[in-house]
DNA sequence: GGAGGTCGTG
DNA sequence: CACGACCTCC
C-alpha cells in the first residue's frame, strides 16, 4: 500500500514533462524512504534517475517496497488534467495494477480522481557507481538550457572543457563554429556556496572536513573563492587530487593566503551573511526580473582539467528539467559519463550521459 | 581587416530577422563609412538596402573596403545565440573566409565566440536612382504592420492611394473587400515634423526652403495640415509639382490662408513647441503602454495624387522591420517602385518594390 | 501561458 | 503516413 500526498501537482507535472521524451516507461520504486526511479533512455545511451524523498511529501506512507510500472505517456496525460497547485494524492495497492491519482483543488471545491493502468517492467536496476568527479560546474539552469539550445542550432556535439579559466562549451558545425566561455564569478560562488552539499557523499565529506579541520572553514571556503576570482591562474591547484569536491580545490594553499588576506576575508564573510545563500532548491521559479537573471554566473569546483565531448541532443533533453530548479550542476571526469543534476525541494533528478569517444 | 563593435546585439538580430526571409545571402559591404548591404529578394522582385553608419558603432575600424558574403540562414543561427543586450563584435580579415562574432555578456562573465563561414557573392551592386517621390507617408511602423497583415488575410494585393484626404489602403479578396483610410493627424505632424529630414536630399531641400523662403515657414507647414484635416478636398494642391517633399505641398496657396487664420497658426505652433518632436529614430522600442500606441496617426507629404498597387506578400515582409523602428516612411510616385524606409539610430533599412501594373 | 502551424522523425 | 516536438503568434 502506497499513499503519498503532494502539495503541488506542478512538481509531478514538470517531472514527467522532463523525462517523458527520454523514457517511455519505468518503475516508480516506492519504499519507506520515498520514491525513486531509474531508467535508460529509449536508445540506451543516457540514464535518468529521479529521487523524491518521503519527507518532502505532505503525507507519505509505504508499508513495503512496491515497484509501480508506469507508462509515461499515460501518466502525462493524466497529469495534464491537474492544475499546477492542485493537491495530488497518489495511491496504489500492494497487488494493484492501477495507480490512483486524486486532485484536490486549493479550496477543496473540486476533487478529481484518475486511475492509471500500471504495467510490469523488468527491474533492471542499474548500479550507478558513485563516482567522485574531477570537476563540478554549478550554474543557473536557464543558462545551461540556453547554451545547449544555442549550440544545438549549429552542431551535433559539444566539447566541454573545465579549467581554472572557467568552463568552455564549444561546437563545430557546417555553417559556423562556436565557443562559449563561462568564467567563474563572485556572485555565483556566494550564491552556490552550500548548493547541493547534502546531495552527494563527497559533498558531505567536504562539509565535514570544513567543520572539523578548521573552525572557520565555512567562511574560509568562500574566501578562497573570492581570492581565486581575482588572481586565478594558480594551476598548482590542479595537482591536488584528494578526490573531493572543494571550492576551487585545495584548502592547504588557502591557509597561507588566509593570513595574508585576513581583511578581505572579513569583508567577504560579511557579504555572505548579508545574502545568506539561497541554499539550493529554488523549486518555484524565482520572479524573473526580465531575462531570468541568468547573470549570477557560474561556480567551478575542480581538481583536474577535463575535456569531454557529448551529444547535444541529449543535453538539450536534460535541460528540460530547468523547470524543476533554477540551478543545475554538471559533474565531469575524463572518460566517465557526465552527470547533470537538478535538485529541488523534495529530491532531485540526475542525468547521466557517456561521452563521445575518438573523433566526434 | 574589419572590426566593428556594437553595444547591443539586438540591432543585428532584428536586422537579420527582418531580411532573412527575403534574401538568402548577400554581401555586407564594409567601408570606412560603415556597412551597407544591398540585395534583390530571391524572386528578384523586391530590393532591400541596409545601411549601418560607422559612427553608430561603439568601435569601428575598416582599413579597406571588404565585401563579406554572408549566408543569412547561417548568420541568423549564430545571432540567435546572442542575447539582446550582449555586446557584439564582428571581425573579418581582409582575405578571410570567416566572419568572427564575439558576444560579451553585460557583466563580462560570459564570452561566446562564433565563426561563420563566408562565401563569394557576385557583387551586382544595383544603382538605385535617387527618386523624388510624389508622396511620402510617415506613420507608426506598428500600424503599417497591422494594415499589411490584415489586408494580406483577405487579398493578394493592396492599392495604396495618397490624396489630400489621407492615405487609403484597399484590397479585394474572394471573401471580402477592404479599405482602410488613414487621415493625417495633428499629433502625427507634430511628432514627425523633422522625421527623417537628414536621410534624403529632398528632405534637406524641404527644410532649407522652410527656413529661407519664409521666416514662419516652419510654423506654416503645420498650420496647413491643421486646416486640411478639417476641410480636406482642395485638390488644387496636386498641381503643384515642384518636385520636393513638402508638408501637404504648395506654399503659395497657404500664404493666403495664413492671413485669414493667424490665430490658429499661433496655437498650433505653440503645440509644436510643447512637444518638440522626438526627431526621428526611435531605435529602442519605446515603452509601450499596452498596444504600442499606434494612435499618433499619420503624416502625409505630397505634391501629386498617387495610386499604386502592390503585392501584399512583400509589404508584410517589409513590415517585419518594425522591430527596428517605431516609425516607417512610405514613399510613392506613380509608376515607380515604392520605397518603404525604417530609420534607426545607426542607419536605416530601405525596401523597394515595383508596383503591379494593369489589372492586379 | 496557451494554441496552432510547421518541421522532423519513426 | 502519422505522431511528436519545436517555434511562433495570439
Amino acid at each position: 500500500m502506497l499513499e503519498a500526498k503532494l502539495q503541488q501537482a506542478a512538481l509531478l507535472k514538470r517531472l514527467l514533462d522532463s523525462i517523458k521524451e527520454l523514457v517511455t516507461d519505468a518503475n516508480f520504486n516506492c519504499t519507506e524512504e520515498g520514491i525513486h526511479l531509474q531508467a535508460m533512455d529509449n536508445s540506451h545511451v543516457a540514464l535518468v534517475a529521479v529521487k523524491l524523498d518521503a519527507d518532502g511529501f505532505k503525507k507519505y506512507r509505504c508499508d513495503r517496497p512496491i515497484p509501480l510500472g508506469v507508462n509515461f505517456a499515460s501518466l502525462t496525460k493524466v497529469l495534464k488534467c491537474a492544475k499546477d497547485d492542485d493537491i495530488v494524492t497518489i495511491k496504489a495497492d500492494d497487488d494493484g495494477d492501477v495507480l490512483n491519482l486524486t486532485y484536490e483543488a486549493r479550496y477543496a471545491d473540486r476533487i478529481a480522481e484518475y486511475a492509471v493502468k500500471l504495467m510490469e517492467i523488468d527491474a533492471d536496476s542499474l548500479d550507478i557507481p558513485v563516482t567522485e568527479y574531477d570537476a563540478r560546474v554549478t550554474m543557473p539552469s536557464s543558462e545551461f538550457t540556453r547554451i545547449a539550445r544555442d549550440l544545438s542550432l549549429l552542431g551535433e556535439s559539444v566539447k566541454i572543457e573545465v579549467s581554472k579559466e572557467g568552463v568552455r562549451f564549444s561546437s563545430e558545425g557546417e555553417a559556423a563554429n562556436a565557443s562559449i566561455l563561462l568564467k567563474q564569478t563572485d556572485a555565483a560562488c556566494q550564491k552556490y556556496e552550500n548548493y547541493g552539499k547534502e546531495t552527494k557523499t563527497e559533498d558531505d565529506d567536504d562539509k565535514e572536513e570544513g567543520g572539523s579541520n578548521k573552525a572557520k572553514k565555512g567562511k574560509v571556503k568562500k574566501e578562497d573563492k573570492d581570492v581565486d576570482m581575482e588572481g586565478d591562474g594558480n594551476e598548482d591547484e590542479n595537482n591536488d587530487d584528494d578526490g573531493e569536491f572543494k571550492a576551487k580545490s585545495d584548502d592547504e594553499g588557502e591557509d597561507e593566503k588566509e593570513d595574508e588576506e585576513e581583511e578581505e576575508e572579513e569583508s567577504s564573510s560579511k557579504k555572505r551573511k548579508k545574502a545568506p545563500s539561497k541554499n539550493g532548491k529554488p523549486t518555484k521559479k524565482a520572479k524573473k526580473s526580465e531575462e531570468g537573471s541568468p547573470d549570477v554566473g557560474v561556480m567551478i569546483e575542480m581538481n583536474q582539467h577535463v575535456i569531454l565531448t557529448f551529444s547535444l541532443k541529449y543535453l538539450v533533453n536534460f535541460s528540460k528539467s530547468s523547470t524543476l530548479s533554477d540551478t543545475v550542476q554538471i559533474m565531469l571526469s575524463n572518460d566517465v559519463p557526465l552527470l547533470v543534476s537538478y535538485t529541488f525541494g523534495q529530491g532531485d533528478i540526475k542525468y547521466y550521459l557517456a561521452p563521445k569517444i575518438g573523433e566526434e
